[in-house]
DNA sequence: GAGAGGTTCTGTATCGTTCTACTAGAACGT
DNA sequence: ACGTTCTAGTAGAACGATACAGAACCTCTC
């Protein structure tokens, strides 16, 4: 004897399958004691409910929408500001009684050719309606897959293409902003640290090329800085890898070791930053005075170390791209959220 | 005409559909051209591999494994210590490529009867291999939903069911010690604050009542530690609400008023205790010599803040629910997890 | 009392796979 | 030449539900 289905459900109580599935699906589509009759006989044969994989092939809907990361999934977890992220598209998910399904990707980016095949598949594996891209580039084969598949999908990048929608922060206005900032405060010689793609290590330059391979927001935030901070200005941009504290102290100590050392570091993330501001005061520097240092995405942490940041909707931003998928009232194809200049006590005008 | 399919391809490709159908998951059964052939014919016409929920249907496998949670779902991206065990759990889930599906919960827990039933038909939905069950009480319904539909379950607490495995923190242990600390420093009136069901609002006194009802982990904590401190020490229990540091701060400024202040308040966690350790600043008392604060989890703030904790492999623990489910050679069905208590200048001797 | 309209319930095709059993033919050993 | 084994491929029955068309029956209406 195999399990309990909407069959053995329907013979037991002496009704057809049909009738089953309705006592589950269209209560009104039937009379009250039948209904109560058939959940009960379901009951007695320990029968749990209507089999999702069924129902999922037959109704051609998965109850769920995906979340596609580059990172690995449990860098998801220890990033504030991707947390941030989840907690705003998982509330919309929760009033829409979706699922939300994460994605473990193997293969952050330029991995082995078998990596990327494996990514492939398990895009292909996922019971999803709709993807929600998240920091993953334009030509990831994951996400030509769910393309592939048919399935809607909503990013954070932009993009030209008519059956993808997206959810920007306005990276440039916010870079520009911080720019005019720290240009304001007289700072020349300005040290950035960005977020590569590079697992960890030493400190390195950035060249040119460097710079095109970087995430799309780093990119965008070190171009806005270039383009505020002005022609005059000396820019140094360093990485030390992956997105972490010690990236960060990392990248500081290079930079504070420099013959002409910069009066203000700037970073593509808060994380980035705090690690910048334990390498500052470790060298007995005071930050806002000595050098000045800012991050961005304003992270609950950053507030806690007084740092200047740039505030974005990040949750809004989730909820967004949550909407994008889930409620049918929201058509926009792009939007574009606007940050906002945070300045703290971690930078002030450059010493002379 | 309707969306490419197993079938569209083997036609246009002049083989079975059990060959195409080899072709994507048993190479070894085709010859090298036949595959090579069908693979072709099927990127031409668009056709993205084997439809995931017709496989699961087939082959009665998800891909994926649900997680349960009691809370809400976006809490537990702000919750530091839930976000741990996201992370280890995701790692396992990686390595398994298996998806991990977050199952959103309508009701906290004491909701309306519509509530609960919606929470079950949730579950019902989800199409998963297995579910993590995390802090979710024993008789909540989307539980013995999961159980009906035979899926292997791994929780956070203990259980007398064969059906399910669990991983436990050894609270009881962690407690006591933290209790005999206060108890070796002198402190003999103690303050506890703990996270109750309530969704926030005024400090309250705790009653037998209300202890009985609290979350297992904070109930177990809260005995641990009224144990450890003995019946000569005056232990004051209080509640003001969920797990926040704004009901930190309330429930520390209700026990600072008090007639009979405690020289040491114990939180059950560290989000708890962040709140009572601002209150106490606040007062312009000193934390570790006017009052002594604990906290419990040893999240990295707790660190930052100088705060005495309890460290709990918190990432392991996500990763051995991982294992239950999705490792084989992993048989186990109760695991406990050391504790170790980590002192800092938080606590200290109770003033005379 | 015939037709219209509304409930309530039924029968069956269908969703897109994978699985099991089978076959035709090649290869092999004796 | 004969039986055996192996390879490459096929046919058709599941998997467990939902959608859709229609049947049966009851209630009005004129």
């Amino acid at each position: 004897m195999g399990r309990v289905t909407l069959k053995s459900v329907a013979e037991a109580a002496g009704v057809s399958v049909s009738t089953v599935s309705n006592a589950y699906n269209r209560p009104g589509q039937l009379s009250a004691e039948v209904r109560q009759r058939v959940l009960e006989t379901a009951r007695s044969l320990g029968y749990a409910g209507p089999d999702p994989a069924a129902r999922s092939l037959r109704s051609q809907r998965a109850g769920a929408i995906g979340l596609l990361f580059t990172e690995r999934l449990s860098y998801a977890f220890s990033d504030p500001y991707s947390v941030g992220m989840l907690a705003g598209l998982s509330e919309v998910a929760e009033a829409h009684r979706t699922g939300l399904l994460l994605i473990p990707l193997a293969s952050p980016d330029s991995s082995t050719p078998q990596d990327v095949e494996l990514d492939a598949d398990t895009m292909r594996q996922a019971v999803v309606d709709g993807v929600v891209a998240y920091c993953v580039d334009a030509d990831h084969p994951a996400r030509q897959v769910a393309l592939d598949r048919g399935l809607p999908m909503a990013s954070t990048i932009e993009l030209d293409d008519d059956r993808q929608r997206y959810v920007l922060i306005d990276e440039d206005g916010a870079a520009k902003a911080l720019g005019r900032h720290l240009r304001e405060l007289g700072h020349r010689n300005v040290g950035v640290v960005v977020n590569s793609r590079e697992p960890a290590g030493a400190a390195t330059l950035l060249s040119a090329d460097d710079e095109e391979d970087l995430y799309y927001d780093s990119r965008l935030r070190l171009r806005g800085l270039r383009q505020a901070l002005g022609p005059q200005a000396q820019v140094t941009a360093v990485s030390a890898g992956h997105n972490s504290q010690e990236a960060g102290r990392t990248a500081a100590r290079f930079l504070l070791d420099r013959p002409d050392r910069p009066t203000a570091i700037a970073c593509t993330s808060d994380v980035l930053a705090l690690g910048v501001l334990d390498a500052v005061k470790a060298r007995g520097l005071a930050p806002g005075r000595d050098v000045s240092v800012s991050g961005f995405d304003d992270i609950p942490a950053a507030r806690a170390a007084d740092l200047t940041s740039v505030r974005q909707p990040i949750a809004e931003k989730g909820r967004l791209l949550g909407r994008m998928l889930l409620d049918p009232q929201f058509t926009q194809r792009k939007v574009v959220l606007d940050t906002e200049l945070v300045v703290r006590s971690s930078t002030g005008p450059a010493p002379h």
